[in-house]
DNA sequence: ATTAATTGTGAACACTGTTCAATAAGAAAA
DNA sequence: TTTTCTTATTGAACAGTGTTCACAATTAAT
């Protein structure tokens, strides 16, 4: 059997993708098996590992996918406020990476959850389309304190973004088993409202 | 065969704890696997399944000794530091957090990456650990500031936690891929200082 | 010495991701 | 049109996973 050409390698690559983004919108990926999802797209388990050379990249691919869809939606919220404060567009961004956390909680847990045992060398992909949500942050904060030391710029923006994603991850959590009267997006403003205003009243 | 009593079920409890976490303080548990460490205690996996019912459940156990043993660390760093300030206190709980996280990762992680499928029904035995670990930040923050609403003070109170778990995991994640400059210490020192400062100014 | 009770086992089952020789279908050549 | 060549696709085989359960082996009671 061969060249049914129903789909291009890209298409099939695409079909794949579109195919777990649409079963973690309401499933773990854990539930998920290369031989299950194979069934799901009428084709054979080799075929998928051709195309993506294990399953274990396959999943890298629909992270990878889902990193462009946060970093697309931020972009999105972020549009036209451009006469905003920069403190209210760092609290957009935090809003936003947290609204894409709990509409596709299942989605996101899959982009922090994956592991590609010992071979980190392709992982640094990943690591840059992370950092890529890093870089929306850094200039505001320049902005926002012109004479803060590049190190202490650095430093306040890990601990920001490592903050947000705390919180992101407890209200997942929440979100799926035990939710909580406190809305996460209250603890977001709180964190952005009293670290950055305090972090910037040191810095300027 | 039967009844060796080599060990009560109390022992082959305790030793099969003992020796899991003797491998994730080298290995990451994904490495791990019922049938090998069924091998390294010198028992079948049926034994195991036996003694804990399930591999999950298992895990479950060596999460709430690991957990128990970050209350433990808690608990001793706090003792003597009776006449500092709350804040310094709760500076000090965030730092022994961060602590045990740096000098253990693959422990730390193992508590956190666990899942139990659909049963979230004995989760709840696991959220209550960390509930308790919550608990000692919360007095902690009601004497700063008196006047602040229970709501607010809860608010507080899972901001700064799952910041501070946001700080250990980005910290771990460096640990094991790609080193920062910047220490997860002076993270913890930058949003405890910032925030909490911040938060008490506004609510006492 | 027999019997009863109970603890530990390992074969069997249904699953997992991965490999790779065989195959079938389209394209090119005769 | 027929044959040859290529190559995408497959499925059986392999080594691994957690779990079940009938059975075996050891101890305790009779």
């Amino acid at each position: 059997m061969a060249r049914r050409k129903d789909h291009t390698p890209v298409q099939l690559t695409q079909l794949t993708i579109d195919t777990v983004i649409e079963f973690i919108q309401h499933r773990s990926i854990s539930q998920l098996s290369l031989r299950s999802l194979a069934k799901l797209i009428g084709y054979s388990p080799g075929t998928l590992i051709n195309l993506f050379k294990s399953y274990n990249y396959l999943l890298l691919a629909v992270s990878g996918y889902t990193l462009g869809q946060i970093n697309q939606q931020i972009t999105a919220d972020l549009d036209g406020l451009s006469n905003s404060s920069e403190q209210d567009k760092i609290l957009t961004i935090a809003k936003s990476y947290l609204q894409f956390a709990s509409e596709h909680p299942w989605q996101w847990r899959q982009v922090f959850e994956h592991r590609l045992e010992d071979n980190q060398i392709i992982n640094s992909e990943h690591q840059q389309k992370i950092d890529g949500l890093f870089a929306k942050v850094e200039p505001l904060l320049l902005a926002l304190a012109p004479n803060a030391d590049s190190n202490e710029l650095v430093r306040c923006c890990r601990t920001l973004w490592a903050s947000v994603h705390g919180i992101c991850i407890i209200s997942v959590e929440d979100k799926l088993f035990a939710p909580s009267q406190i809305s996460s997006e209250s603890l977001i403003e709180s964190l952005i409202n009293h670290y950055l205003t305090n972090w910037i009243s040191h810095h300027r």
